[in-house]
RNA sequence: GGGCGCUUAGCUCAGUUGGUUAGAGCGCAGCCUUCACACGGCUGAGGUCGGAGGUUCGAGUCCUCUAGCGCCCA
């Protein structure tokens, strides 16, 4: 039925207007009764509530969305789900910053604590439950937020299936995932060298690092040979360390060093023996080639210190200062215990930035420091969302085994379909370069706890090999509150009782399981097994060492199977100036006020312009042309309507829910043209999408939709025209008039099909002057049915159609136009003589849309000449 | 140091298996205030495809070397 065309169409308010219908009538929600085979699922990046959404994630999360909304024009049914990451360390900082508060988990609860309006200078100290409390108070608020913003740019995930991650069903999956490995073997915990930021308090993974350059300096200490004989040069920029030497290296091939492999020398100021050994990771032309090994400065301390088998003198604590050591016990023996006490005791409680300061003053003193310190710039390891340098602590950890699942995890890398395919080299580079497994604990608040407890001996002493572990029925657990099974809680804490894991998950032991979490894992057997493993993961390059990568971890551990069958990566956001957009550097942009200028369905078609894998410019010309196409395609369907009777729309409407082609109702040869380029495009943007090439489907059918509207309109306009009450036609012009207008309804049926999963709000608009239902459920134009070269006219426009004969009707009228645009005369002008020469086939092509191309040139009349040989073709224009 | 990606009109990018005068949009210039659209239309001027060499009847499109930019990993 057609409603009432606009007399002014307008993009204005179609976000609010049609979102509010889609959520009303279901439009996207999941019918959980289709197959496995009907199904298309996706897994969506959880988004960190806690940060600020810029113009990169509507970037990638338009991706996935037209995607989905392909696939369900094409009758799958899509399961879409999305989640909110609201637990780790991002949500904590916000948390304190917002309310000026800091958890002190030593503090008991105060169930009545209110958060200041304001921050104020001091952060207060609140107990741990106070502090979650204010968390999931703050995340909530956020969700909501980002939810308004997600339905703006028009998702069309099904909100009734959300979650968080840390809800409590993300919190028992987390926690039964955990106990299922730790009874598999594939966690362990251990006390451990263990990458540390000192600010955050907290440890790091491999994945969370990042390189920055650093600026620094060489110092040259002398060792002390055995007896008398040259000191030996050491240069090393971390010369604080030096208490904790346990040994020098130099590469085994290394001349200079070679006599002195397996003896000892001795620390200046410490007088510690440390042997000198050989190792093929010391770096010859480093420094001197000799390195001092110190537990730990970094990551290849950990190495030599762990393949050569070196004793343990840690220095630096959790808060990142020096320690006191008692000289002369333990690994702590020196030659000259009074002067490696002195020494050590100006270093205690300080930072190693003082220290490192502290340290050169004495080694200047006492003479070895050979030289003043040479600066340079070298890589520094940080976490990335930290500000001082990271250090090597050791600690008890729980940890992942990746490394003895290396091999499989590489198998799956390349059993996954990647859109683009060179990611996979990304992921493949990341696990052949993985050099521990993974550290799950994290010293922190907000998050999943560890479902473990552990016995205390009877000095009060944990033990951790003896683990008390929940059953799967009890979870989620806290063990901070909660008591073991068996134990009563008044044995917290008490010789011979129990207590809690401190630690929390890395938040990306819980976003590692967002296909689980999503699709009903070990809660809902029957959603599950329609959803998992899902078809699609979505997301950006810049997390495929993380998310991806650890998703695969899970999936392969807990399922052997890999999570999803194909990965489609975005690039990530430029500035104009061709900068990465980050936080950091103060250039993000952020969406709304895009949205709100543009409109959602401009900013879409900005998105869907940048390729898989593509690094795209933030560009708002781009955005504007998008919006052009929506207007465009508001007044072209306007007019197209408008032109026909309600006879007409209903007609090509009950054409098309019957599944039947256009037949005999399209019988003028450039209308047949115009459908039979039309299905040509249908095949190429349907084959497009099938490889998640969503930009190629969409140039396709935005280059075609202007050729429509510049030429082809323009050239049925007149034929089309006539409204049924006036004096009848005869029967080849009424034949005629109703070709164009079925061409014309057909055409713009299938426009607007093609086009709905890049500007969903412009095309439900439109569609809805003339169809029933939404335009997100109607199926995907079929090219066979437009163009069906095999069965007869009542099908296709079939065989008879000749591209040219648009083509080349385009082509003369180009020429009557430049002779118009030459003379400075309206394109109305009337032109009395139109002369082309050309080849047979060609002018035999123009003949059968003459009628056409004279009314749209307001020519009076036609000749055509063909070409004599050597002749080249030629339109004169004769201009009235 | 290793790997990957990019380098085509002023700008942003297409150019699928090598094949006729290299395409689009934006921007720019001129024209047209035509009854779908001035949030418009028409027309036009702009590149020899980063550089060098090679394969080929023929290369932007394959090979080698090389330069610059970016990213990832050491």
């Amino acid at each position: 039925m057609r409603e009432e065309v606009p007399q002014k169409p307008s993009l204005a308010g179609l976000e609010d207007k049609w979102g509010r219908v889609w959520q009303e009538a279901g439009t996207y929600e999941f019918d959980r009764s289709r197959s496995r085979a009907e199904v298309f699922s996706i897994d969506t990046p959880p988004p960190t509530v806690s940060g600020s959404l810029h113009i990169g994630h509507v970037f990638s999360y338009t991706h996935a969305d037209v995607i989905a909304r392909y696939k369900r024009m094409r009758g799958m049914e899509v399961f879409y789900p999305i989640g909110w990451d609201d637990n780790g360390v991002p949500t904590e900082r916000r948390v304190e910053n917002y309310y000026g508060v800091r958890c002190d988990p030593n503090l008991a609860e105060s169930p009545g604590f209110e958060p200041p309006e304001a921050p104020g200078e001091r952060p207060i100290p609140v107990s741990r439950p106070d502090f979650v409390r204010l968390c999931h108070r703050l995340t909530s608020a956020d969700e909501a937020a980002f939810e308004q913003l997600w339905r703006r740019v028009g998702l069309s995930v099904d909100w009734s299936i959300t979650y968080t991650t840390i809800g409590e069903r993300s919190r028992r999956a987390s926690q039964r995932a955990f106990l299922r490995l730790l009874e598999a073997g594939q966690v362990y915990s251990a006390e451990a060298p263990t990458l540390w930021d000192v600010d955050f308090q907290t440890a790091v993974s491999q994945a969370e690092l990042e390189d920055r350059p650093v600026g620094g300096s060489w110092h040259r200490i002398a060792f002390h040979r055995p007896g008398a004989g040259e000191p030996v040069v050491v240069e090393t920029t971390r010369p604080e360390l030096l208490m904790s030497c346990v040994a020098l290296v130099a590469h085994p091939d290394d001349r200079r060093y070679a006599d002195l492999f397996g003896s000892d020398v001795t620390t200046p100021l410490f007088g510690v023996r440390v042997p000198v050994l050989a190792h093929p990771l010391a770096e010859p032309d480093k420094g001197t080639g000799i390195a001092m090994v110190c537990t730990f400065g970094d990551t290849t301390d950990v190495t030599w210190w762990r393949e050569l088998d070196l004793p343990l003198r840690a220095v630096i604590g959790r808060d990142g200062r020096f320690g006191a050591v008692e000289w002369g016990t333990g690994a702590w023996q020196s030659d000259d215990v009074p002067a490696a006490t002195a020494a050590s005791a100006t270093l205690a409680g300080k930072s190693a930035h003082g220290a490192r300061a502290e340290m050169v003053r004495m080694l200047a003193e006492s003479g070895h420091l050979l030289e003043a310190p040479r600066p340079l710039t070298h890589a520094v390891k940080f976490y990335e969302k930290g500000r001082r340098p990271l250090e090597i602590v050791t600690s008890r950890q729980w940890f992942l085994r990746l490394l003895d699942n290396r091999e499989a995890l590489s198998d799956r890398g390349r059993q996954l379909e990647w859109f683009p395919a060179f990611m996979q080299g990304r992921y493949e580079s990341w696990v052949g370069g993985l050099a521990s497994d993974w550290n799950l604990s994290r010293q922190r608040y907000f998050g999943v706890p560890f479902p473990v407890w552990y016995r205390l001996d009877e000095a009060g002493e944990p033990c951790f090999d003896r683990v008390l572990l929940p059953s799967e029925g009890r979870l989620p657990v806290d063990p901070s509150t909660d008591a073991p099974d068996g134990f009563d809680p008044s044995r917290r804490g008490r010789p011979g009782g129990f207590v809690g894991d401190p630690d929390v998950m890395d938040t990306w032991a819980t976003s590692s399981l967002t296909p689980q979490l999503a699709g009903g894992w070990e809660e809902d057997p029957d959603l599950f097994g329609r959803v998992f493993p899902m078809d699609l993961r979505p997301q950006g390059q810049d997390i495929i060492r993380t998310w991806l990568f650890y998703t695969v971890v899970r999936s392969e551990l807990e399922s052997h199977c890999l999570p999803w069958r194909s990965a489609l990566i975005s690039g990530f956001i430029v500035d104009p100036d061709r900068k990465k957009m980050s936080k950091s550097k103060g250039n993000v942009v952020t969406p709304s006020a895009l949205l709100e200028e543009h409109g959602s369905d401009a900013v879409r078609y900005w998105a869907a312009s940048g390729r898989p894998g593509a690094d795209t410019v933030a560009d708002p010309a781009k955005m504007k042309v998008g919006r052009r196409l929506a207007i465009k395609l508001l007044n072209a369907s306007r007019f197209a309507i408008n032109l026909t009777s309600e006879r007409d729309t209903e007609a090509v409407a009950l054409r098309e829910a019957a599944g039947s082609g256009v037949g005999a109702a399209v019988s003028e040869p450039i209308d047949r043209a115009m459908l039979a380029v039309l299905a040509q495009v249908v095949s190429e943007a349907t084959a497009a999408l099938e490889g998640y090439d969503y930009t190629r489907a969409l140039e396709r059918t935005e280059s075609f939709f202007w050729s429509f509207c510049d030429d082809y309109l323009e050239l049925v306009k007149a034929r089309a025209y006539g409204d049924e009450s006036a004096p009848a036609p005869d029967a080849s012009g009424l034949a005629a008039r109703a070709s164009a207008r079925t061409a014309l309804l057909t055409a713009l049926s299938v426009v607007c099909r093609l086009l709905a999963p890049v500007m969903p709000f412009v095309t439900e608009e439109v569609w809805s002057w003339w169809r029933e239902g939404s335009v997100h459920r109607a199926p995907w134009p079929d090219a066979g049915l437009l163009a069906d070269r095999h069965v007869d006219r009542d099908h296709g426009v079939g065989d008879g159609a000749d591209p040219a004969v648009w083509q080349f009707t385009s082509e003369v009228l180009a020429q009557v136009r430049r002779a118009k645009t030459a003379a400075r005369l309206s394109m109305r002008a009337e032109v009395r003589r139109v002369l082309v020469r050309d080849r047979p086939d060609r002018l035999a092509a123009l003949m059968q849309a003459r009628g056409d191309l004279l009314d749209a040139g307001s020519i009076a009349e036609m000749h055509t000449e063909e070409l004599g040989p050597g002749e080249d073709a030629s339109v004169e224009v004769e201009l009235a």
